[in-house]
DNA sequence: CAGTTCTTTAGGAAAGCTGC
DNA sequence: GCAGCTTTCCTAAAGAACTG
């Protein structure tokens, strides 16, 4: 299933390796090694090389091999030429998400774990919304629309809990509210604010998943005052409550469905177990 | 009964869209 | 790049359900 283009696996090894990650990688062979370590059916498709029939194939024999098990998605990650277009069409065929070649350290750390977490959720029961991770600038283009994005990207990438209006935001990268606002629609295919909320998301469920920190801690650090807040937005990207997530993720047995009546008394039965 | 967590709803602020 | 209208979303508050 895996590429034979070991160039660009090693540059993608290259990229985990630049930054601090649960990850370390050397080769390509530890690359995929330890990805099937932590996820074991999780699947890393090579598309660069126009194979992409691959993934729809690899997607039908994962759904063939589950045989029974609950899991929404095939998880695989695909890898995509930054400009080809790709991206809709590997998604459609199954893949969770899609890294840009050439490679840019940070989206290639975000999908990766974005994608770990997808198939985390997926064999606890939980069935996350078809939705992927939000468009990454993947800095094939150096247009100055996508300059502009890419940098606003990163701005908000290091300050997810800051409140900002998209007027102080453009003040911030020396733009206006109107241009940057359509810059980073054609940069990555969403408004601002729904990047942002997706990224919110991630990074909430990721505290939710791998940290001892109660909702509202949560909630807080990922930029919402207001936990109550927190949780209709949780609910609405994976349509499971923080509470029920995190008793899923950390206490796999004691739910037995996702959308049970009484969902109080198991969701504190479970969280008291904890 | 007090405390915790989630749900629902209304109002207002801010963002998005569109035409110029 | 600006202005005005439309839409979306956040906040706050009240209440329900449940636990200890």
């Amino acid at each position: 299933m895996f590429s034979n283009n070991n160039s660009v696996f090693s540059q993608l090894s290259a990229c985990l390796h630049q930054e601090s990650v649960q990850l370390t990688l050397t080769t390509s062979e530890d690359l995929i090694e330890q990805i099937v370590r932590i996820a074991p059916d999780m699947i890393f498709v090579d598309s660069t090389l126009g194979k992409i029939h691959h993934i729809r194939e690899t997607c039908l024999l994962l759904q063939k091999q589950m045989n029974g098990r609950h899991i929404a998605l095939p998880p695989v990650l695909s890898i995509i030429e930054g400009n080809s277009g790709q991206r809709g069409e590997v998604l459609n065929d199954g893949a969770i998400d899609c890294v840009n070649y050439p490679f840019n350290p940070r989206e290639v750390i975000m999908r990766v774990e974005y994608t770990l977490l997808i198939v985390a959720a997926c064999q606890q029961g939980i069935a996350p919304e078809r939705v992927s991770a939000p468009l990454y600038y993947g800095g094939a283009d150096r247009s100055k629309y996508n300059y502009l994005a890419s940098q606003t990207a990163d701005y908000l990438e290091k300050n997810l809990a800051s409140h900002m209006t998209l007027a102080q935001l453009a003040q911030r990268v020396n733009s206006n509210r109107n241009s940057l606002s359509e810059a980073f629609k054609q940069a990555f295919g969403c408004t601002i604010f729904q990047w942002l909320y997706h990224r919110r998301m991630e990074k909430a469920a990721e505290y939710l998943s791998r940290t001892h920190l109660d909702v509202q801690q949560v909630a807080y650090r990922v930029g919402y005052i207001d936990a109550n807040n927190f949780s209709t937005a949780f609910k609405k990207n994976s349509t499971v409550h923080p509470v029920y997530f995190v008793c899923k993720m950390k206490n796999p047995d004691r739910i037995e469905a996702v959308n049970c009546p009484d969902i109080h008394k198991k969701l504190r039965s479970c969280v008291a177990f904890s």
